[in-house]
DNA sequence: TATCAAAGTTAGCTTGGGCTAAACTAATAA
DNA sequence: TTATTAGTTTAGCCCAAGCTAACTTTGATA
């Protein structure tokens, strides 16, 4: 496997224009970067005690329980997750992929920061920060990244 | 150098846990990532140009001029550049080291991401993303972490 | 020097996300 | 069965950041 050595043959941009891409709408995902915070966190509660319910919720983003109740009814609008005021709160697939997706994301992120020896309080908190912002190819290599090194940390160990 | 091998002395923290770790507040810096966004607009521009006008910076921010004007009331407010309406933007130091900072994140970034495989665009668009989600260790390891692999392969090139 | 286009600004609105205070539900204990 | 209370929701607010429409300033040119 080969890094690094791609053919330098793209058009060479100024720093400005790169800019300007990187800030040029794109089609964005019909949902917020928020929204993925709370669904990963719904995820997790589901995975860890079968049921997600408004103060865990808010507890583990830190958010008030009003806040909460907004934005579940965001996320029913949004299909991201079947919501009945006072009783609960299910993801459907398209919320359960979104969270899949950040769960993912969060893991490959904090065991590639670990392994460059970040500590793991901080390794979290960046993956929560950066995982949102992930083109699919960029996690693509970042895994064959990942696997790679530690094959190589495995063979001259 | 050694990367991944850290004492895994840490208590292990729940998944969730971890979530709300992250999402604790923790000092956030009297500025917003948005603010970020058009300091390193501001500085590439003066860098490029020798001055920064409002059309320039809207331009390569996808923005309209009055919500740069806005902005620019603000990051005069808040001290990171001085402003006088129809004359001219100047950064101030704050200002100035906040959009330095920003540019070598993205110069890591993009070199990071280069490396390991992702093409150009991607690079610059993730890393614009990024940029503003990395805790200064993070920001060091990374960097010992391209020195070190960037050694290695000249080294048996 | 007067005019006019381009650049910049103000006014006033929208939206996402957040908050507190107050109202409502539901489930348990008496 | 009723009363209490924990949990949830509504109402009404705030703020950052965005926009369009309308206005002002500046500077170049006739």
């Amino acid at each position: 496997m080969k890094f690094g050595l791609k053919g330098k043959l793209a058009k060479k941009e100024s720093r400005l224009e790169a800019i300007r891409d990187a800030h040029s709408v794109q089609g964005r995902t019909s949902h917020t970067y928020r929204m993925e915070d709370y669904l990963e966190v719904i995820y997790e509660l589901i995975k860890e005690k079968g049921y997600a319910s408004a103060v865990d919720i808010s507890e583990y983003l830190n958010v008030s329980s009003p806040s909460v109740t907004k934005m579940m009814q965001r996320l029913d609008e949004s299909g991201h997750l079947n919501y009945e005021k006072y009783r609960g709160i299910m993801l459907t697939d398209q919320g359960a992929s979104v969270a899949k997706s950040m769960h993912e994301r969060h893991n490959l992120l904090v065991e590639f920061l670990k392994m460059i020896g970040v500590k793991d309080e901080v390794a979290n908190r960046d993956a929560e920060g950066i995982e949102h912002h992930l083109h699919p190819e960029t996690l693509k290599k970042l895994e064959q990244f990942v696997k790679y090194w530690k094959k190589g940390k495995k063979a001259n160990k």
